[in-house]
DNA sequence: TTCGCTTTACGAACTGCTTCGTAGACTGGA
DNA sequence: TCCAGTCTACGAAGCAGTTCGTAAAGCGAA
């Protein structure tokens, strides 16, 4: 029964990037930040599904309960870049960031760190 | 009416990886690509729906259809990339490919081919 | 023509996501 | 105590994606 892993919606992640930005909320929180403040019960809805999927973790302690991410921005971005590697460019990451360098424009100075990692990589790699 | 483009779903993308690797086919030639014979209905659906979307074209002028991709597998490519970088790295790409270079392992030969196309942009942007 | 096979077309059923209305519980103040 | 406000919980409704059963049309062989 490997539930598989599916990645969050477009609305929950929505509300990660919430949780990740402002640290441990409450539903209230969560939906001022959202500029939802009209559709709280539906905020809370879905932190209450998000729960049960374990995206979140809640603190029931007070009356009000307070949420938080499950799991951290960066994990979840990776995350995502393999499901993407895997599913647009049979699982290489290299072709992936490929096609992200000629899709998006980075700045001189992204681009001198991108050059640093992989020089750090290759290094590793070929270590003397 | 900006008609919002919704990325291809997991079915669709499965029938498109097939489409661009074998070119024009029928239904019946999909469903077998899939491994999904027992379900040509399904598969042909998929397509109809998918023509109706603009995702795929269609040939009708024999009694057996054939469907082709509306878009290349590159320019789809770029598109998922673009969205995965809006919705989970504040749009940059760049953090995109950081991230993208820790969560895979990538072969020297690729990363020897990125850092090319690094040095290729660099180049251009500070073109002597 | 008639039969069997293939193909397209259509619609019903099921699932998961999202939204919202409403009910019930708790809290603090008058 | 009683009331107003806040909070959680629950369920129904709507929608999109997926699967499949079934009908209808076309084609070729006997």
């Amino acid at each position: 029964m490997t539930a598989r892993r599916r990645s969050p919606t477009d609305t929950e992640f929505a509300i990660l990037r919430v949780l990740w930005a402002h640290g441990p909320s409450t539903v209230r929180e969560v939906a001022e930040e959202m500029g939802r403040e009209g559709a709280y019960t539906t905020v809370l809805k879905l932190l209450q599904i998000m729960t049960g999927k374990g995206l979140v973790r809640r603190d029931e302690s007070a009356r009000t309960h307070v949420y938080r991410a499950a799991r951290s921005e960066r994990a979840t971005q990776r995350q995502l870049v393999r499901e993407l590697a895997d599913r647009a460019f049979g699982g290489s990451a290299a072709r992936l960031v490929m096609q992200a360098l000629a899709a998006k424009k980075a700045s001189p100075e992204e681009l001198a760190a991108i050059r640093e990692l992989l020089a750090e990589r290759e290094g590793k790699r070929e270590g003397a």
